[in-house]
DNA sequence: TTTGATATATAAAAATCTTATATATATTTG
DNA sequence: CAAATATATATAAGATTTTTATATATCAAA
């Protein structure tokens, strides 16, 4: 798979993830990836090397629970989120929102407006 | 100057700076640093130890321009944009919003949508 | 049998960012 | 006069994060 080239996907992989995690309760990092694909139609595209770093940095923090299951002769490894994974999924969607609205104010054309 | 502590700054410091310089014509690094903080209302703090490697990475790139000017006895560095960095400046700015559209179909709530 | 899709993971290297530090002038406060 | 604060630029060490490359393995289709 191609990496989405993003510069701005740095620091909203872990955001991402919880947010999934939060909706679909369970995944496993290749329905991630895919998810993630078809949902921002190919916009952003999660590489492997940056996705799994993330997932076991989660699970070290306890965020995240994982479960291996053998699914058509193959490990498929869930992950879930925990209490206080739940907690910190709706604080980082809820940060992102204020970031995006303070880059918004730093973005948006100034024209007129006075400018200290 | 305490650091904003913003995760989601990571990716973005280029396209500030860039955008700032396009708006103003020239600015100083101390400068930048004030103007984000207050359009922001404290909320983007830019640390001089991220925003001195951007200037002098972007002036690298061929985007930037620099003059020393004198001001009460003590040096200023003004930065402006050369024509690829105006153009630079535009591409990141619209980059960042097709991101955050991006963004809004991961975060916003899924109801009953179906989720292939 | 080769390609493509499905599936997880690590390692090396590069890039980026945080934190701490150094230097220096001018102004305000005590 | 001294100390603190605001103004001003910059580097270095260390930590973190991300990219790129690689390894392994099954299944289905061509």
């Amino acid at each position: 798979m191609e990496a989405s080239n993003n510069e701005f996907l740095r620091g909203t992989l872990k955001t991402i993830v919880l947010k999934l995690l939060a909706e679909r309760g369970r995944m496993y990092g290749y329905e991630i990836t895919q998810s993630v694909k078809d949902r921002t139609n190919g916009e952003i595209m999660l590489t492997f090397g940056a996705l799994y770093p993330v997932l076991h940095k989660l699970e070290q923090e306890g965020f995240l629970l994982t479960e291996s299951v053998e699914v058509d002769g193959r490990l498929r490894k869930y992950y879930s989120l925990t209490p206080s994974g739940s907690a910190s999924a709706a604080q980082k969607v809820s940060e992102f929102e204020r970031f995006v609205e303070a880059m918004q104010s730093l973005l948006q054309p100034q024209q007129g407006l006075s400018m200290g």
